[in-house]
RNA sequence: GGGCUCAUAGCUCAAUUGGAUAGAGCGUCGGUCUACGAAACCGAAGGUUGCAGGUUCAAGUCCUGCUGGGCCCGCCA
């Protein structure tokens, strides 16, 4: 699809083609290669290059002396009249002021190209595997978790529509001491349910946090949700099979029996913990979807060791055995000092000094231990390894930040696996580095009411979950929380901390500018409706879009024009915030235009048809931009709005509006 | 002690990844609806980008050193 901003930068290219022929630039550059960009200030130009500074240095003289000399070839080289005059500015800036004719060319590109407009292709995608959320499944999704989700989601669609082909996965941490405790604390609950007359059971199990049976660890999971579980099992019969009064979870064996590698699992136990981590997995699934988000993977560490996943089909190999062999034979990993038992852990050698500086750890890590049981790491280690076999080019892989620890360790690991692969011959891993995965760190957030802090603590079972804050955002309807939630976390850069207001992003204010932007996409369809209402017919073949004259919108037609560079800038920075405040600044031009032209002749709809179906053009083409951001953001894009009324209460009830 | 990260208007955040005179919203003050949706618009005030150096045509952005906040440094996951 060619854009405004690709011909301009063919109309450059040529330029410079033609000036290195005849010596006045040092080189000719590329199309893609051209830097154009739109100045902040209009009396710049509409649009800009500097790519006279780039090559000052090459040509031995200062970039305003090379950008006069170019002046004449960029000239001649708009052969489509899309420029109307060029200068040089400042340093050495090239300055371009757009003809009637070219700007508005930006318009029919938006209307032509519908939903289309602002995506790219590639002839050759790269395939990038994005990981994210991940939580344990030991409890319910948090506003923590939240954020990290959303901003995984929205970057996928992002990077999608900037032309990579992605993947999204899910990594199930279905293996280990959490796992363990998950299970026995739902045991202990499921025992004392099994002792509860049917009549008294949901009594039992109602509240945030249910008064819990005896005997119940001290370090067990409290939350209420873990009574829920145990009475789900329960209702499904899963109880009579257990041995209730054995004292099975208190055996010392029952730590290795749900521990990879090791017998001695007794049947019943090891049922109670993969029915625990399957449902809250199934929980975190559906709170996911309340924000529209799914997942094209779901991996399941247990897959890696070998064992069953419980779900699908089986994987006979330890995978995660397999790899610490294979490194330990290649010398990446090695064997640490002796217990006073006499047995070795095996570390892997992060250190080494084979693995580049910002690849490399502070510190060996433990990835088998004394007992023989492996440790998350090393999991880790054959989880990427199998990401790097599938053939991914960019792995990422979105954390919260307080494992950035983790971060420099997990890139010596591929480091480590790149070299381990090429020695052993395998063609694909030719250029397997630690930068092939790149690591999103998401801040905390901090959830606030009415700027007072509320407490979250995952043990402590008085938490606020994601699915609470959804639905006691949400205003005029169920989706309106999602598209809030959405908004506020990416309305700002993950490298930042962030408060979460339940009160503010209620608020359909400019506190919580999600409707802001919504507001505007429903004020064009709404005067596209009345147009339609009244018979008025346009096409962008039989509408004079130089009717078009007014500098607001000029200013309007090269922010579409913007469009489709700020998708690919945002895919590539893997910085989605920039989609929603491009929304902003659209909206605000739009809003501005729109209250101007009812009392400066600005109107759309108007006496004068042929400059009624100019305006309605560009009102279309600017309706399919925020549409379009809009589902890039997961935010949905209404015709119109619900209208809130407030209630005598204080209440806010919704009813429909009659435009 | 070592490491990661952040610091921009009173508050919450941007700044086209090194570009021209650092911009929005909230809050404050003052204006705008009997015509396409006022959930909107217009205007004013508000800044030595934490501090000090350095790199170059150009630094909020890069490098060094300070100051201050958050986080990590487990045979947990």
């Amino acid at each position: 699809m060619t854009t405004l901003y690709t011909r301009i930068r063919g109309v450059l290219a040529a330029a410079t083609t033609a000036a290195h022929e005849a010596g006045v630039l040092p080189e000719a550059l590329a199309t893609d290669a051209v830097p154009v960009e739109r100045p902040r200030q209009a009396s710049h130009g509409d649009l800009a290059t500097n790519l006279c500074f780039t090559m000052a240095r090459a040509a031995k003289t200062n970039p305003r002396k090379l950008a006069d000399g170019f002046m004449p070839f960029l000239r001649a080289a708009d052969v489509n009249g899309l420029i109307s005059s060029v200068d040089v500015a400042g340093p050495g800036f090239v300055n371009i002021h757009l003809s009637n004719r070219g700007w508005t060319s930006a318009v029919a590109d938006a209307v032509r190209g519908g939903h289309d407009y602002g995506r790219h292709t590639a002839a050759a995608p790269e395939r990038v595997l994005l990981e994210f959320v991940s939580a344990n499944p030991t409890g319910p999704l948090h506003v923590g978790h939240g954020r990290g989700a959303v901003f995984g989601d929205a970057l996928a669609r992002v990077m999608r529509a900037g032309g990579y082909a992605v993947d999204t996965e899910y990594y199930i941490n279905n293996v280990g001491n959490q796992i363990a405790k998950l299970g026995e604390s739902v045991w202990h609950w499921v025992r004392a349910l099994s002792a509860t007359p049917d009549d008294a059971r949901d009594a039992r199990v109602e509240g945030e946090k249910p008064v819990l049976p005896e005997d119940f660890p001290e370090d067990g999971y409290r939350g209420g949700y873990i009574a829920e579980l145990a009475l789900a099992l329960v209702r499904e019969g899963g109880d009579v099979h257990l041995g209730l009064d054995a004292p099975s979870w208190e055996d010392a064996a029952w730590w290795a029996a749900h521990e990879p590698g090791r017998q001695g699992a007794r049947q019943d136990d090891r049922a109670v913990s993969d029915f625990a981590w399957q449902l809250m997995i199934a929980r975190i699934a559906k709170d996911l979807a309340l924000l529209d988000i799914n997942f094209t993977h779901w991996h399941s560490e247990r897959s890696l060791h070998g064992l069953e996943p419980a779900t699908g089909a089986s994987e006979a190999m330890d995978a995660v055995q397999a790899c610490v062999t294979r490194l330990e034979r290649a010398g990446w990993c090695f064997r640490g000092e002796a217990d006073e038992a006499g047995r070795t852990p095996v570390l892997f050698k992060g250190t080494s000094e084979d693995i580049p500086k910002p690849f490399r750890d502070t510190k060996d890590r433990v990835v088998v231990r004394t007992d023989g049981r492996p440790t998350y790491f090393a999991a880790d280690i054959a989880y990427h390894d199998n990401k790097l076999q599938r053939g991914y080019d960019h792995l990422i892989n979105v954390l919260g930040a307080d494992h950035h620890g983790y971060v420099p360790r997990l890139k010596g690991v591929i480091h480590a696996l790149g070299s381990l692969r090429r020695a052993e011959g395998d063609p694909k891993a030719a250029r397997w580095s630690g930068d092939r995965l790149e690591v999103q760190l998401m801040q905390m957030v901090a959830l606030l009411r009415d700027g007072e802090p509320i407490s979250m603590g995952k043990r402590s079972g008085d938490f606020v979950t994601l699915a609470h804050v959804v639905s006691e955002v949400s205003t005029a309807s169920p989706q309106s929380g999602r598209d809030a939630v959405r908004f506020i976390f990416l309305t700002r850069k993950p490298d930042a901390q962030l408060d979460f207001d339940l009160e503010v992003a209620r608020r359909t204010s400019m506190d919580n500018p999600v409707y802001y932007v919504q507001y505007g996409h429903a004020r064009l369809a709404s005067i596209l409706r009345r147009a339609q209402a009244q018979g008025i017919d346009w096409q962008v073949g039989g509408v004079s879009l130089e009717l078009l004259t007014h500098d607001l919108e000029r200013q309007l037609a090269l922010t579409i024009a913007e469009w489709p560079e700020v998708v690919l800038r945002a895919a590539r920075a893997r910085e989605p915030h920039k989609i929603a405040f491009f929304l902003m600044d659209a909206c605000k031009q739009f809003h501005s235009y729109f209250t101007q032209g009812k009392t400066e002749g600005l109107r759309v709809i108007s006496d004068d048809l042929a400059v009624t179906r100019a305006r309605l053009t560009l009102i279309a083409a600017l309706k399919g931009v925020i549409g379009n951001a809009l589902a890039m953001l997961g935010v949905s894009a209404p015709e119109q709005m619900q209208q809130l009324v407030e209630a005598d209460g204080g209440a806010v009830a919704a009813r429909e509006g009659d435009v």
